[in-house]
DNA sequence: ATGAAAGCGCTAACAC
DNA sequence: GTGTTAGCGCTTTCAT
């Protein structure tokens, strides 16, 4: 009720209870023996002036910024990349930074500015952070190896660079893949072919990865002409068909796993176009478990990943104390059987 | 090059650079009179060291977090609601932010929490807000009615609060829903139901007022019984369906505008149990122009916001310096004809 | 169990 | 132009 615009001071708060600064401090921040009934007497002066700490002088004073930073990866036009995935991980993040008592600095990568991530402790704007959409490329890996020289606490969230030993959250693609392609398998296809995404990611390998397993394990001879590489926008997946088409119609290829929605939606798109429909001439699978994979029409039969437990993980690892697992984190997926396969 | 652990201070700087602390501030903070050879050593002594200076002293002596905030509204599921809407509204204030050397600090509300806004001020962790997704109901109010008082800058995008004054990026969504339902009438419809969503937000008022204005022009009668109410989830708009039907069939409805994409794709997939076709056995149209709606089919025809526009303009109204303009903005929408009308 | 006081690393007024 | 110095509001030793 007590309502002024300028500041209401821990000193006030002391006068009021009688104690000193100090002891204000002690009891806000549940510091050292403290007798019950000055706890008491100072939380109440506190609550009748309506004081609450300057978190700014906080920070300054413990050296901690109390932010984990949430590196965004730069996409042109940002829906192009799965808004829905960044979405499920940022909540997650979200969820497990409130549970730590930690705020959430979003930061968007730019195209053209360098990845100074280390500058982001260097200033002490974070102190810890997540980096999402992270590539293989020398780049992102000399800007990660200067975090983990120099001691700062990072995360990854669905990529792995195996050589090293960053702390990682992901999600098992292999085995995903592995399931989609045994899945068309079992429904009958025999020439699937493969719509990846870029190799800089690390689940391009490994869904790459599971489908060799798979059609090693059905006994399919690979065929390089049977895999192609997109870059996870529909467009890409649209732009696959014109190559996929006409071997689709001589039968050179059945069926399709895309490494995700998006694209093997594009590629849907331009198969129509061709005539061709998914789940009646020819199997598709895509990935990811996104809100268009239900949407459109046949439904697409997918991947889901746990996102949002991925990015509350990540989050819990660097953040919460008693969690000190530096191991990676490697989350199931699951197959969805839907309408195109 | 020059790596070390431990934090390199200013007073390494200014003893490099032959001179005093302060000096060494006004050089990097472009402040107050400098010769130009002092400028410059103290630059080089800096990019020497590798120093950068610390933020957290830096805000705690400046009184200002350097921070925005921007408060996303509880959403059970997330992509229940449109991420869509947020990540481009997100990605806006993220440029704007960014332009004008501002954190972006990401803040979820909770569904028990109470919406102690003000809080986030007095603590000093912004210095602004945008509060996204915020609804007419008295909590809200309330929350929003405390910054105001207090004097703390704040910005509201896609609703508006008529009666207070308060800074506002909106779309035009009268003119929006005046238009669609305009192009119904256009392609021949005469008896277009309208599934609105919550009143809580003024763009439903928004939208039935654009709606009245394009029958009343036409001189066609309102009737209550087409005017139908989601929640612009998905789910509502497939429940909606169960009540539409039968008016379909028998031709009391010949047409429907929905107040975003979402219900109106899970309108079309609740008519379709029913044998109903979006663009052959009724006329449809959505809104947001999001993702989905151009993946299902038939695609949707809707109405696109210039999201991402409006964040950035939110942002710039309270960070930039030069841009005092406290009237509301309103952003103009577009009509979008696509294959369901 | 509590108070006094020394910082934290910077900014900004004031002096020269 | 540049140096000196007093804070900023808190945490945290060190006394008592």
């Amino acid at each position: 009720m007590n309502r002024r615009l300028s500041t209401i001071s821990r000193k006030e708060v002391a006068k009021l209870a009688g104690v000193s600064e100090a002891t204000v401090s002690r009891v806000l921040n549940n510091v050292g023996p403290i007798k019950e009934e000055t706890r008491l007497r100072v939380l109440e002066a506190a609550r009748e002036l309506g004081y609450v700490p300057n978190a700014l002088a906080q920070r300054f004073a413990r050296r901690k910024s109390g932010n984990v930073g949430v590196i965004l990866p730069f996409v042109p036009k940002v829906h192009l990349f799965s808004t829905y995935y960044f979405a499920e991980i940022l909540s997650g993040i979200g969820e497990a930074a409130k549970a730590c008592n930690y705020d959430l600095l979003l930061i968007f990568r730019e195209p053209d500015s360098p990845r100074d991530y280390a500058k982001l402790f260097r200033t002490q704007k974070v102190d810890a952070c997540i980096v999402l959409g992270a590539q293989n490329v020398a780049e992102e890996r000399a800007a990660l190896a200067e975090l983990q020289e120099e001691g700062y606490p990072f995360c990854l969230v669905n990529q792995r660079f195996d050589e090293e030993g960053y702390l990682t959250v992901d999600a098992d693609h292999e085995s995903g893949s592995y399931t989609a392609v045994q899945h068309l398998i079992a429904s009958g296809f025999k020439r699937i072919a493969f719509l990846n995404g870029p190799g800089a990611f690390s689940s391009s390998g490994d869904r790459l990865a599971g489908y060799e397993r798979a059609l090693a394990e059905a006994g399919i001879p690979l065929s390089e002409e049977r895999i192609f590489t997109g870059n996870y926008s529909r467009k890409s997946g649209f732009e696959a068909a014109e190559r996929m088409a006409e071997r689709i119609k001589n039968k050179a290829i059945d069926a399709v796993f895309a490494a995700n929605d998006r694209m093997a939606i594009g590629l849907m798109d331009g198969l129509r176009e061709h005539g061709l429909e998914a789940g009646k001439d020819y199997g598709l699978i895509g990935y990811d478990d996104s809100d268009s994979s239900r949407i459109v029409s046949p439904k697409l039969s997918t991947v889901s990943v746990p996102f949002y437990e991925m990015g509350r993980r990540a989050a819990m690892k660097l953040l919460a104390t008693e969690s000190e697992e530096m191991e990676n984190t490697i989350l199931p997926v699951q197959l969805l059987k839907r309408e195109t396969t």
